[in-house]
RNA sequence: GGGGCGAUGGCGGAAUCGGCUUACGCGGCGGUCUUAAAAACCGCUGGUCUCACGACCAUGUGGGUUCAAGUCCCACUCGCCCCA
């Protein structure tokens, strides 16, 4: 093999060998170095590493490195997210057993991810499918429900009728309310099923005071769980059909300060005091309606633009704050799962009330009356209170809740009434677990006729899949067809039981992977304590944006719940997120294989090698936004590695004939410096793609310095060594192979962080543009340390802006130090 | 309908505090080497006008603030994302 050329199959191979038999990447507790947890997010084991698994991780590993030269003790682990629905989709087409096809797929993706050159520490690897792993997974849910956080419940779930499982609302995607995997349309089912009591934690869900996260998420987030502050108040119901007593409704408004202009009640078709509240004459009319409703989504329901419909049932309730009797209607866009699933209906100053009151000839009263102009009806501004008994005159803003005074006052005046309470509502919904399929965690409860539902005694742990099942479309879950496993005995009182046939949502098994990471094979509890105090929280977290409102949530109400639980301190997993962008195929559409767009990563490195290809991902975009792929444009990394290549293997004695001048190692100097600099200050931002540019630029220049015959000096040395050792988060393949044949001491990853010296990065002599009346005019070299009055003579006495001056006196001239001069006529 | 993000050469992008628009790369053009091609290396490359020196115009559109605006403010167009 020639030794001189760069062959990136051979390095690239021998050093991951090498680092590998060194444990090079092993990450221990070392009391002595700050610590550092990097963290990116996990594959599903799909069975091939796409180039959006290299666009996320490669970045993410260089940072890491970086860090790790900075004197960090990295935490860098990588595992498999490896529950889910398609492997047991394929199951039932080809009969291959999830089990077996995902541990294939890892295995091959494991292979692909070793190519990569990250430093993964693989002795930390987690697999969410392994019984050792899902013990916890389950032991945790047990966790949760003694903490009171799991309950079951009988609800309308959505459902997705292709994967046949029910799916949380997060799952349920865009105004056509598809199913986040396959895009089918989801339709609504009344089942029961296990519930995590997340809303508990909405309050605190909505603060970051701790987190360094893009602003985006935490919109995102905070628009998710939209909190809004209103009042919950009592409406009596008259025309009850089944009970003698008198029954009252609870209506959740933000507008309390309208309750006067309310002239009647819709209720959701579902709501359940509907049957009661019917009159016989209605009733017909009432089935009816709640029939053709059961058929329409939420979105269909609740579109503003839509056509308002709904029925009267004959029954009436009181306005409590005037004593009003006003009518009870049902109509599809109230939903039951908003509030308590009934409003007041006030169409006088709400859009949809107002269009539903015109077209049943419901009456409308003003309440709120905008001040110096005139209204047209509905009015949802700011005002003052009309028709509203002792609040007649109050003040009305448009701002929300509290600092509304006219809210405000009602408030308290439904309070001392007793008639209503200060209320807020969340659209944030408690997490949905239950999932109707094989191949996930299964749900460790035990139900027993006499004694319910109780927790898998936790030594009987893990409750195991088994492994014996059918795969039939049948749309039933297999374990619930399995004749024997969902045997059991209730752990109260030993006698016959069932088991619960559902699995858990996957999320929540990625909500504890970074836990796991960190004793992978611990097997007294989910991890080990002492690895807990010395690694947590994360550090750096890095991951793709579409997990805002699902997994990032779910992760953090996870911590908060089990810190309440007592199992640690701190309620945020992960103090610093950064989402990276998506690579788009070369046609500017988002890659898939029905579109024939799909870029294999493998084959780029075969034919690259593996630091070309990081290289590139790093380059051609902003990491954060992503952008469109571009085949040609990879030959421009490529061309920079082999640059790099060449410089430092070409022999440098043959140059070495020419005389050099001080001036131009100085130069040298000082570009290296200035490129370490903005290297740092780069990779600190996670801003890779001007990393590679200021590496183009110095190696640009250090060909010319080489040619001037600079190859040799000190400064040359000194340049190569820094240009190395920035090399290597990005490429390390090349760079510890570079490191070695300059008989530096391996390995260069073990290497720190070179330091900035700053009087080498200054400039001596600055080029300055000097503008009269805004246009550059001309261009001045001045000393770089050269004061105002300096640079201003210098800048009146070029011939140009004499031109320009056309004999006038200037009027101002101002100079900004190292920028310009600008100069006004 | 509401909210967020974005728009800079033929293309990806840079300009990080209001201060030289287009760094770096791709592509294109010209050259060196070669029998030739590839690779490699060197140079040019926003537009219009000009033999040229140079001038003028350009950061989605229209206004504004400023000595100075890609950057700040207002209005709008288009695209993407989230929510309805």
């Amino acid at each position: 093999m020639d030794e001189t050329r760069y062959n990136p199959k051979v390095i690239e191979k021998k050093w991951q060998a090498k680092w590998d038999a060194d444990q090079l990447y092993r990450s221990v507790i070392d009391e002595c170095r700050p610590k550092h947890y990097a963290l990116t997010m996990l594959p599903y084991p799909s069975g091939d590493l796409h180039i959006g698994h290299w666009y996320a991780m490669a970045p993410s590993d260089a940072r890491a490195r970086w860090m790790r030269m900075r004197g960090f003790n990295v935490l860098f682990p990588m595992g498999f997210d490896a529950f889910g629905l398609p492997a047991e989709n394929a199951a039932i087409k080809d009969g291959v057993h999830p089990m077996k096809r995902t541990y294939a797929n890892i295995e091959r993706m494991r292979l692909q991810l070793r190519s990569m050159g990250a430093m993964f520490d693989w002795e930390r690897e987690m697999v969410s499918c392994d019984p050792e792993y899902y013990r916890w997974t389950q032991w945790f849910f047990i966790k949760l429900y003694e903490l009171g956080l799991a309950y079951r419940k009988q609800a309308a779930v959505d459902w997705c009728p292709k994967d046949n499982t029910t799916l949380a609302r997060e799952q349920v995607i865009g105004d056509e309310r598809v199913c986040e995997r396959c895009g089918t349309p989801v339709i609504r089912r009344d089942l029961e099923q296990w519930f995590f009591k997340s809303t508990k934690y909405a309050d605190e869900l909505l603060r970051f005071d701790e987190l360094d996260w893009p602003e985006r998420v935490k919109t995102l987030q905070t628009n998710w769980i939209n909190r809004s502050e209103g009042a919950e108040v009592q409406f009596p119901v008259i025309g009850d059909q089944s009970s003698a007593g008198e029954a009252k409704v609870a209506v959740f408004t933000t507008r309390p300060d309208t309750l006067w202009g309310a002239t009647f009640m819709v209720f959701a078709p579902e709501h359940p005091l509907v049957g009661r509240l019917t009159t016989p004459d209605r009733r017909a009319a009432v089935d009816e309606y709640k029939r053709q409703a059961a058929r329409q989504s939420d979105i269909e329901r609740e579109a503003v633009d839509k056509e308002k419909t709904g029925v009267f049932t004959g029954g009436y309730a009181i306005n409590p704050v005037n004593g009003e009797r006003i009518p009870i209607w049902i109509a599809d866009y109230v939903l039951m799962s908003y509030g308590t699933g009934a409003i007041m209906a006030v169409p006088a100053h709400d859009e949809r009330d107002f269009a539903f009151a015109k077209k049943y000839e419901l009456p409308i009263v003003e309440v709120i009356r905008p001040v110096g102009q005139d209204s047209s009806l509905p009015y949802a501004g700011a005002g003052v209170m009309v028709n509203s008994g002792p609040f007649n005159g109050t003040k009305v803003n448009d701002l929300k809740g509290r600092q509304n005074p006219g809210v405000s006052a009602v408030i308290d005046w439904l309070q001392e009434k007793g008639i209503g309470k200060e209320s807020i509502n969340y659209r944030y919904r408690d997490w949905l677990i239950s999932r109707q399929r094989y191949w996930g965690a299964p749900i460790p409860m035990i139900h027993c006729e006499i004694h319910g539902w109780n927790p898998v005694p936790k030594d009987q742990l893990p409750v195991e899949l088994p492994e014996d099942v059918e795969w039939r479309p049948t749309g039933e879950s297999p374990l619930k067809l399995h004749p024997t496993w969902k045997n059991a005995s209730c752990p109260v009182c030993g006698g016959r039981a069932t088991r619960e046939t559902d699995t858990m949502d996957t999320f929540m098994c990625s909500s504890w992977y970074h836990l796991r990471y960190l004793s992978p094979h611990y097997d007294q509890a989910p991890f080990d304590d002492a690895e807990y105090n010395y690694w947590m929280p994360v550090d750096t977290y890095t991951g793709g944006i579409e997990h805002a409102t699902m997994h990032l949530l779910y992760t953090r109400f996870f911590h908060k719940a089990l810190r309440d639980g007592g199992m640690f301190e701190g309620g945020e997993p992960m103090l610093q997120l950064r989402n990276q962008g998506m690579v788009l195929g070369e046609d500017n559409e988002k890659m898939s294989k029905s579109r024939g767009n799909v870029i294999a990563p493998d084959a780029l490195v075969k034919h690259y090698g593996a630091d070309t290809l990081r290289a590139y991902i790093m380059f051609f975009a902003r990491w954060e936004l992503g952008a469109p792929w571009d085949s040609q444009g990879i030959e421009g990394s490529a061309r920079w590695i082999r640059r790099t290549w060449t410089l430092f293997t070409a022999d440098a004695e043959a140059d070495k004939r020419m005389a050099v001048t001080d001036d131009l190692k100085r130069n040298l100097r000082r570009k290296a410096h200035q490129t370490l600099k903005r290297v740092t200050r780069d990779f600190e931002n996670f801003e890779f793609n001007t990393i590679i540019s200021s590496l183009m630029e110095l190696l640009n220049e250090m060909y010319k310095a080489r040619e001037a015959g600079a190859a040799g000096s000190a400064e040359w040395n000194e340049a190569q060594e820094i240009y190395l050792k920035m090399m290597a988060p990005i490429a390390p393949h090349i760079a510890e192979e570079l490191w070695s044949r300059l008989g530096r001491p391996y390995s260069i990853h073990q290497q720190s962080w070179p330091a900035v010296d700053e009087s080498a990065a200054k400039e001596e002599v600055i080029e300055l543009p000097v503008q009269v009346n805004g246009k550059v005019r001309d261009r001045i070299l001045v000393a770089a340390e050269a004061g105002e009055a300096e640079i201003q003579a210098a800048a009146l006495a070029s011939d140009h802006v004499q031109k320009f001056l056309e004999g006038r006196a200037p009027k101002k001239v101002i100079v900004v130090k190292g920028k310009l001069v600008s100069v006004v006529v």
